[in-house]
DNA sequence: GTGCGGAATGTTTACGTAAACATGTTGGAT
DNA sequence: ATCCAACATGTTTACGTAAACATTCCGCAC
């Protein structure tokens, strides 16, 4: 039964001329181990676990037979024996926008802080099937938990069909009352930065939104809303963008011939550039003309012409908290906790904002 | 030994009341569905995968039971026994760059479809310490194979650490002779560039590279002077950037002052954003005093002021090239072939690029 | 000297699945 | 009626690991 081994020594460069010998199963195991080191496999487990109760000779034995084998602990034996994979599954629509990313990245690296590895799971359509599908794989996927970043909502699904025994994070979502949710403040970062434009002393502040299927785009038009409604000031008509600053620009060309329209809260930095091409385009200033402000604080906001003023997201924050949530999840079993953590934002202030053109001194009347 | 289930049959929205009884050990296995169903294990396992020779009725038990019980196969113990983790491992340095988003997103698509999923393991720092911390952590890891995103020169790695019997897939890299690499025609697409500069009557082309360490910014750079000096034109000095748009904008604030310089190729698409901030705060009108050309075509580029020509990087192709060959490496076995394969660019001509101003009607002299 | 505790190591077993092999059952050809 | 395919299903076993339990050996207290 230990017999096939043999031919696969890795030894320091022995490049086998012609045919290298049919591989597969010659996979090391602890036995081949222990087998040389002339110990039991338990032995070279407890070895190879950093347990007590090995003597010292016989460790060195038996990590000089590992090394010499070019051991390697089975990931699989090790996970069905254990009953956890030390993995988090991460599942998203695409990494097509920056949040997306950046939070995958913060949760990839908080992750492999704590020793746990990150298996992606993209979802191609943004339907049940799609989100069904990707769950099926799922549940047959080598996973402890889940990490779901669903920044969309869902076309035709009420509830994640969720697989049992899984704990999950939903980053991006407004399913508050159903999982354990961590945002950014949208509202807060919103908020903030219609409060700067109106301080500024302009009248009213326009919005070009994210598309009407992103939580966070709804939220932040919410809020921008709610700003203007709190401050007594008349709410704009709302300019639809969908992230893209293609679509930035489409709505600065109109934006642009209406003199009344002196300040603009972008929903994304990226829109905020189109509609800085637009404001350029159309001889207005920025931001003597108009005031400009983004959300995200993407890493070339500051070199935009001119560098944008915007709301700056703590992507990191966001990660390390899902990832920390879903790991408590893990390790206190039950209470399925719910709720939603909102990480705060804050603004940066560059040269895309100023007083309105006819600048009145005192808050406007 | 199949008593400990019971517990947890995850029956239509049965909400436990107070205290979740104990888990943790009872997932459902292939022996609880036989139970139920009344058949043996492996007739569950026959059904579970798909295997002929199952009775229509039988099989219709069989499913029925699986469905009460919630039953998920056990990845863990399925890759045990095939040998296999249907998992790739991607390691990459960062997700900063778009290259790598665009190149990481393409690969999980090409792995889902081909029923593989994606385990990302992220490097923290371009080191041997980094490196190998990665591949140590790799060869303990769920994965059947390695696609390695390396686009950065390692500081004081010569070869990589690669563990035995895991096939490895390069993208972005000058290891052709060790390892198969996938890459984008980095050449060809600089030299597509640099031409249609020269084309339009520029006496020759200034470059902001990207930064030392990185293969493609070199790649870049070497094309760039060798597509001048064919022409037989002066090389300009070369200014150095980082890739970011930051970057780029101190770049062009030196470039804007040169009125001999009329033809600008930028490394990546970020820094030609802040190098046409440069020119614009400078006064110099792109295109007509100055054509600037970029690389990547980020999905921004047309809305930049103006809309950037560039070269455009099917980084899809190039995923689905790494997915495809880590696969057939797998297949096949035997021979680690090795050698690069070059994925081609097209350039999109937008606005930002125009004959000089004192355009000479034939090539100039 | 006897016995007992504890350290070092070995043996058994189970994790959940699926290949390989074994058994049983049916129906059609002879 | 008999026998043998062909099919449906059951039984055994192994994958590599690690917990639980078993054994051996040593030294020290009495």
């Amino acid at each position: 039964m230990i017999a096939q081994v043999a031919t696969d020594q890795p030894g320091p460069a022995t490049e086998p001329a012609a045919l290298p010998a049919p591989r597969r199963t010659q996979r090391v195991s602890m036995a081949h181990v222990a087998r040389l080191a002339g110990v039991s496999s338990q032995t070279v487990s407890r070895v190879s676990n950093g347990h007590p109760g090995v003597g010292e000779e016989t460790r060195a034995q038996v990590l000089t037979a590992m090394k010499q084998l070019g051991y390697r602990p089975n990931s699989a034996a090790r996970a069905l024996k254990r009953g956890e994979f030390r993995t988090i599954g991460v599942i998203l629509f695409t990494l097509a926008t920056t949040g997306n990313i950046r939070t995958l990245e913060a949760i990839a690296t908080s992750a492999a802080n704590e020793g746990y590895a990150i298996t992606l799971i993209p979802v191609t359509a943004p339907t049940q099937d799609g989100v069904r599908g990707a769950f099926t794989r799922l549940g047959e996927l080598a996973v402890d938990a889940v990490i779901v970043i669903m920044e969309v909502t869902l076309a035709d699904v009420g509830v994640l069909p969720l697989p049992p025994h899984v704990q999950v994070v939903v980053a991006d979502s407004n399913a508050g009352d159903r999982y354990s949710v961590v945002d950014t403040d949208q509202a807060g970062g919103t908020r903030e930065a219609v409060r700067h434009l109106l301080d500024l002393g302009h009248r009213t502040v326009w919005h070009i939104s994210g598309p009407a299927e992103s939580f966070a785009a709804q939220r932040r038009a919410r809020a921008w809303r709610a700003t203007l409604e709190e401050a007594g000031r008349e709410v704009p008509p709302l300019a639809a963008g969908d992230w893209s600053a293609e679509s930035g620009y489409r709505a600065g060309l109109l934006l642009a011939r209406n003199p009344e329209c002196t300040a603009v809260f972008a929903a994304n930095d990226q829109m905020a550039l189109g509609l800085l091409r637009a404001l350029h385009e159309a001889g207005r200033s920025v931001p003597h003309d108009v005031s400009v402000v983004g959300f995200d604080d993407i890493p070339e906001a500051g070199s935009f012409p001119p560098p944008l003023t915007t709301v700056h997201q703590d992507f990191a924050e966001v990660g390390r908290r899902c990832v920390a949530g879903v790991l408590r999840k893990m390790r206190e079993e039950h209470a399925p906790e719910r709720g939603t953590t909102l990480v705060p934002t804050h603004m940066v202030i560059r040269h895309s904002t100023a007083p309105p053109p006819t600048a009145p001194p005192a808050p406007a009347g």
